[in-house]
Order: structure tokens, then C-alpha cells, then sequence
DNA sequence: CGCTCGTTTGAGAGGTCTCAATTTGGGTGG
DNA sequence: CCACCCAAATTGAGACCTCTCAAACGAGCG
């Protein structure tokens, strides 16, 4: 591993603060994969083996039920996923995959709740990335419930717009990745886009032009109690 | 408090193997109080102060944005809310509001922080709580995302059903409510009986008689991952 | 007995989904 | 370098789901 990711790995809130030598035998123990896009990563419903840490590239979550599917979250470097299922030693509630190439730690699960046990710094920072977590899971049901597939896309934009820092928002996955994420399907995203039109958004393939900000605002309704993160 | 309440506190997941000093500071200094139905105890976007425990009665977590309201989800005792904010020192995500008159404990948030730091089982407890809260908040994500109302509803009856168990279900809150829990409005629950009829749902009143649950299973597509209590 | 509030029913509008056809854009092989 | 090809994205039509507004119904309470 290079040093810059062992650096950044070291930044993760999950090892904030934690024994140096907690943090060294957890990475020891782990797995560092390339893996190419598209690979399932793990298996809603199975047993949780593993920690997961994303170094490079992206992976999706989502889940699946009755024979639909749904994007649940998309995680980027440096970002850990199921968490909750290897703690309690329960089975996964998503599945995982990468949607580009992408570079994945893995620690054993068991590795995890020894160290939990034995490194209260460890246990502590879990604690606070599980709250997180939480957090960001309700944000995401009070998301879903409370407003309509274009009110989503409007603060969606928003968000992303502050994140990159400009007039335009690139987007750096697929729009039914989005779509899905988003809660709609793909052609309702496209519909979603044109609804927003007269609310200053022009899409130009993958980048979107924000000509009107506060009008957007105005639209979306945005609200740090479902958008803020944390 | 009385002693049979005393136990039952001392049953909750949260207080599972925590030194008994520690159970005796917390309970110690909380305050244990009734209140009447319709009072809101805690009100999204103000920092957590106390720890919630709802020792008697009923209590709803709900959530507001853009002018819209839904609930997000129904407290019964022995059971705690809001651990996630009071652990992190953050604000509330969501309100919480009687139901029916209620006896709730609270537990000042300084205090939980305190013992989380000293006693290693309680912070050990706190966080299978945490993973519990986060996994439930998944599984409610998958439930909006993934199924039409009148499956939600469905699924619904057959958990109650089985908690109950009773070829009928007794519906023990306001059909407003249940309809906002599950993500609609009261108008489309009424509806949402109505298509599962010819599934075998007979509603008189707050009685709703399941008289074939084979039929009922078929229609809602049961899924552990979702509906699954833990 | 009559009021009040929750529930149900009805009608219509808006949001969302599916299915199908077309267009666009990126990648490959000639 | 270009033509082709495939997958993704868009557009269109119609059905279904869900919401709002309004009115009728019914149970509980003064």
C-alpha cells in the first residue's frame, strides 16, 4: 500500500484516536484488492465476513426486494461500508458493487470485534461512525418520504454544486445510478430535469449548468436536517 | 419507580451487563415523568439534552420538512430514542410526541457521555443499540423505496399478526398515524384495506380480520430483510 | 340529542411506473 | 480516421399509484 493511503486510511473517523498498534494489525490483517466495475462485492443476506474499506474508486450499495432494486448509498474514498452487520455479527441488509474500478480493504470481521473489545479508542470512534451512520439513514428515509422525485434532484443538485464548488455539477456516475439513488427510475430523472428547467438547470449530457441558483433554492427547499452532512 | 419497572429498565438492551453503579448513577439522575397524550417531548433542530426512555404508554417519532410532516416511527416501552443525537452532541433529526399518556424517563445527555467514557460494557451495549437503530433505519428505507403503500401496509399486518398472535390484528393508534408511519396519507390507507380484500383483509373498525393469510403472505412478499425484527 | 373529530368515499389532478421507440454518445474494429 | 455498434439516455403514450379537496358517515362525549 502507498504511503498517501496508508495516510489517508489513518484519517478514516473509524480510526480516529485508536492504538497505533490497533490500527496497524487491523490493516496487516486486511485484504487489498483491485477489483473492475460491475463486481459484486457482497451479497444482501449473507453473513458478514468482512469490514469494508474503499481506498480508490466507487461502490455502490443497494438492495433488492420482490424483485425490485434500489440504490441505497454510494460510497467514495475514503468511506467504510457495513458497518452495523459485522459488529453484531448479522447478516448483511445490501449488497455491494463496484461501479467503477475500484481498490477495497477488507478486514475480517472477527479482527474487528476483537480489537473493539480491547482498544476503547477503537470502540469509541465506532461508536461515533455509527452515529453517523444512523444519521445519515434517517436523513435518507425523511428524504424519501417527505419529498417528491424532483424536490430530491433539486437538493441533490444543491449539495453536489457546494461539494464541487461551481455553476456546474459534473456527474461522475450513471443517471440511472442516480435515478435509482435518487428513488425514481431513469426516465423519470430525465422528466425530473425538465421540470426543473424553468428553476435555472440546463443539462448538457453529464455536466449541469445551475444558471439560478437562488431560484433552484427556492424549488428545492433545502433543509440541513435531511441535506447536511455530517 | 416501582421495582417491576426498575426491572424491566434494567432489561433494555441499552443497560445489558453494565455495572450496577452505573444503572443506579444513570436512573439516579433521570427524570422519571408523566405526561399527557398529544405533548411533544422533543423538538427537531434543538441540541439533545436527555436521553428518552419510554417507561409506560406510547410515544411517536415524526419528522417536518417543506411544510409536510411523516412519521418515522412508534415508540413502546421499554424502549429508548434519540441515542444517536445525545451521543454525538447533536441536534434532534426528529420530534417526538405523546401518543397516549406516557411515563418517560429522562436521562441527562452530559451523564450518558460521562459513563459512556468509564464503563466499557455500557459503551459496549450503546453500541449494539446504535447498530440495531441503523439496520431498523435500512430496513424502513428498503420498505419506502421498494414496495407500493398498499404492500407496506400488507407487510405490516402480517408482522403485527404474528406479534400478536391472532388470526386478527388489533390496531392499537390512530389510523392517521399508522397511514403516516407507513407512508401515505389517511385517505390512501383507507384505499390500501380496500385492495387487500380480495387478499383476505377484513377491516371492522381498529379489528382488521386476516382470513386467509396464505393469500395475504402472496400479495405482500414477506421479506426478512426488511420486515424483520431484531 | 347533537356536536366534534376521525374515518371513509368520491372526484379530479398530479406524480410515478411500464412499455416502446428514438436519439445520443462512447468504444471498437475495420 | 471513420463507420458501426451497443448501451445509455431521452421522449412518448397509457396505466397505475398517490395526493388534494370535498362531502358523507360514524363513534364517542358532553
Amino acid at each position: 500500500m502507498r504511503a498517501e493511503e496508508l495516510t489517508a486510511l489513518r484519517g478514516l473517523r473509524l480510526f480516529a484516536g485508536i492504538a497505533e498498534a490497533t490500527f496497524n494489525d487491523l490493516v496487516a490483517a486486511g485484504y487489498l484488492q483491485f477489483f473492475p466495475p460491475g463486481v459484486t462485492l457482497i451479497h444482501e443476506r449473507d453473513p458478514a465476513d468482512f469490514l469494508h474499506v474503499v481506498v480508490e474508486g466507487m461502490v455502490e450499495l443497494y438492495a433488492s426486494a420482490g424483485g425490485r432494486e434500489t440504490s441505497m448509498e454510494l460510497v467514495r474514498p475514503v468511506g467504510v461500508f457495513i458497518l452495523a452487520a459485522v459488529l453484531s455479527d448479522q447478516v448483511y441488509l445490501q449488497s455491494a458493487r463496484t461501479l467503477t474500478r475500484a481498490r477495497v480493504l477488507m478486514i475480517p470481521a472477527e479482527r474487528v470485534r476483537r480489537w473493539l473489545a480491547q482498544d476503547a479508542a477503537f470502540m469509541s470512534a465506532i461508536t461515533v461512525e455509527l452515529s453517523r451512520s444512523y444519521r445519515q439513514a434517517i436523513k435518507a428515509l425523511k428524504n424519501q418520504k417527505l419529498r417528491t422525485g424532483a424536490e430530491r434532484l433539486a437538493n441533490w443538485l444543491l449539495v453536489a454544486a457546494e461539494a464541487q464548488g461551481a455553476d456546474s455539477v459534473m456527474i461522475d456516475i450513471e443517471k440511472r445510478v442516480l435515478a435509482s439513488y435518487l428513488g425514481m427510475t431513469p426516465e423519470n430523472l430525465s422528466r425530473a430535469f425538465a421540470t426543473l428547467g424553468p428553476h435555472g438547470v440546463a443539462p448538457h449530457g453529464a455536466r449541469i449548468q445551475l444558471t439560478d441558483r437562488t431560484a433552484l433554492q427556492r424549488f428545492a427547499g433545502p433543509d440541513a436536517m435531511i441535506d447536511g452532512i455530517e
